[in-house]
DNA sequence: CTGTTAGCGCTTTCAA
DNA sequence: TTGAAAGCGCTAACAG
């Protein structure tokens, strides 16, 4: 359609109708438009007077490069996906806020995506294979996948945050170890009867963390007996569930482990609604991640504290990195430091 | 990995090379890349014959149609800005999740943008002016402007949620009435010292909360010396810095009005810790967004509920219209009803 | 129904 | 230092 007005004399029209081109710089400036692309990302080749020129051109058209040509010469687009469970969640929030400004300040565009159902999943799928990404950040192990396709497939680099993913460059905190020391917290202030309150079935952090938590046990002797689990889901609901079926016990324990802080959360203000059980009075909790509601909530949460930002941070510079084709990290991971910040929602049991 | 061990070692070498492009399907399965093209994007254009080979030749070469070349020839990107402030804020989260999953169910990439700084901006800027974005929702009145550029030069459709803005289609919620209802509450409740707790100078929402609050104070007859504003930003700490404030005064103000969640919960907790304050006891607060940590903060908030999910949804198909060509909806906006809804941090005067 | 072909707008040899 | 020209990979107009 473009040709058919071009050729014509009414260039007026033509303004109008269409976007400025490179062309209609070089026409302007009197110069090809080799020397325009230069001007604007080889300024150095081109002389001074016509590099004015053009930049004069350039400020009165208004032009910017056309960004699927630019893509389509360079065979890479300067976008990057990341990949998340849901975005509804302040943990992942505050990485995404790390990831997405250290990535936007290297002037790459941050595209999200969820997996949520295969018809998302093949979409992002269809994005990387078709060459709109340079790169891709999973967080927490949320990769697309479906009908045998990878993120692997397409060649670019990838970046898995908070779990271990093969393949990916991995940046992560030690899951069991913060577990553990929650477990150990509680077991030091006398607690016997512990409840863990787990993340989603299967989900990566949660199996390490629940590993965590029974080492921790079984290392101080606790018996099986004295060891509760209940599902959950990682939010404030499944926290309120676990507390109903807390409250169903015969024999209740008195320290709860929680994999994330939106469980303790709703944990702890469930018991006190529906039974005026009190925190840390009646039972101690902790919780994990270390998100700002923790600060806020009553009583103050002990959790542990994830280096939320430095989490995306580290990400957007390896990935970064990857793309600039140097090396991945050795063992091709990160492990960052977390740790159990004691507050007000745990005391000596009773 | 599939496509590395299927070939022989050979293979490999020249698969790794290049990606597949559409002249390689349609060399194997016998066809013009015409017809393959139109296999794909019109199959009944196609007898079913040679649709069959190019569909098998597609699946066993792992085919995707490059983006970067689609896009320049169609002269659009199937892409979509979302500009916000900060990520880390519930409210908005949950807002763009119902956006995102709305533009990505019709095939569309969501890019996140943030106009922090300039650079920031000016980067947004370019990818608009760069056609490589076919629509832009910002979000509460975060529309990238550097040096006389604005997203309105890129004539691509634009959608503001959360914040009235010219030139744009408009997604609110009556702030002005959702505040005037704040107050009323309070003062129904016969407070008749008043304080209400403010968003950052100048934000949209801000204002029209203010006046809100004014409006309904002013109607009971309340005067200046029972009125208090103090500034705030949105933020846990603003509310907490609010409630040293209150703190100071002579004679404190009995009802306060938050022109959001987390002030008011930071209020109310710093209230406690700091000056054993109790809500509703001493004090009663109201909040204002309905996010989810209102129902689990201590005592459960009193707020105005917005529609978090269908504003991100409403702005989204909205867009989507408007990239179909349909005309705006009348007025250029549409208003969500959002309301209060009274819990446990407000009651009767003392 | 199918193939040929002309670009989309840009960058980058290659020559001058 | 500069310009002419060849594509990047794809789709759609136009023949056949």
């Amino acid at each position: 359609m473009a040709a058919g007005g071009k050729g014509g004399a009414r260039r007026q029209a033509a303004q109008a109708r269409h976007v400025v081109r490179i062309a209609d710089v070089a026409r302007a400036a009197g110069v090809s438009t080799a020397t325009v692309s230069r001007a604007l990302s080889a300024p150095a080749q081109v002389s001074p007077a016509k590099r004015d020129k053009v930049m004069a051109a350039v400020r009165s058209l208004g032009y910017t490069p056309n960004a699927a040509a630019r893509d389509l010469r360079a065979g890479s687009s300067r976008s990057i996906l990341v990949v998340t469970g849901t975005r509804a969640n302040p943990f992942f929030a505050q990485v995404l806020e790390g990831l997405s400004d250290t990535l936007s300040a290297e002037g790459y565009a941050v595209v999200m995506g969820t997996c949520g159902n295969e018809a998302q999943t093949t979409h992002l799928l269809d994005l990387v294979h078709a060459g709109r990404l340079d790169g891709v950040v999973a967080v927490s192990g949320k990769l697309p996948a479906a009908g045998g396709r990878t993120v692997f497939g397409g060649k670019v680099p990838v970046v898995s945050i908070c779990a271990e993913v093969e393949g990916a460059i991995n940046v992560l905190v030690d899951d069991f170890a913060c577990a553990k020391a929650q477990a150990e917290h509680l077991i030091g202030l006398g607690h016997r009867r512990l409840l863990y309150v787990a993340g989603p079935e299967g989900n990566y952090n949660e199996l390490r963390r629940f590993a965590g938590f029974l080492a921790a046990t079984e290392r101080a002797g606790l018996f099986a007996g004295e060891v509760f689990r209940f599902s959950g889901d990682f939010l404030f609901s499944g926290g309120a569930a676990a507390a109903l079926r807390f409250l169903d016990l015969p024999h209740r324990p008195t320290g709860v482990v929680c994999c994330n802080d939106e469980m303790a959360i709703g944990f702890i203000k469930t018991l006190r609604v529906v039974a005026r059980i009190e925190v840390p009075r009646d039972v101690s909790v902790v919780g994990f991640d270390g998100i700002e509601f923790a600060d806020y909530c009553e009583p103050t949460l002990t959790t542990i504290h994830q280096p939320q930002r430095a989490l995306g941070e580290t990400s957007a510079k390896l990935l970064l990195a990857a793309l600039r084709g140097e090396a991945p990290p050795p063992g091709g991971r990160v492990v960052l430091e977390a740790r159990l910040r004691v507050a007000a929602s745990t005391g000596r049991a009773v």
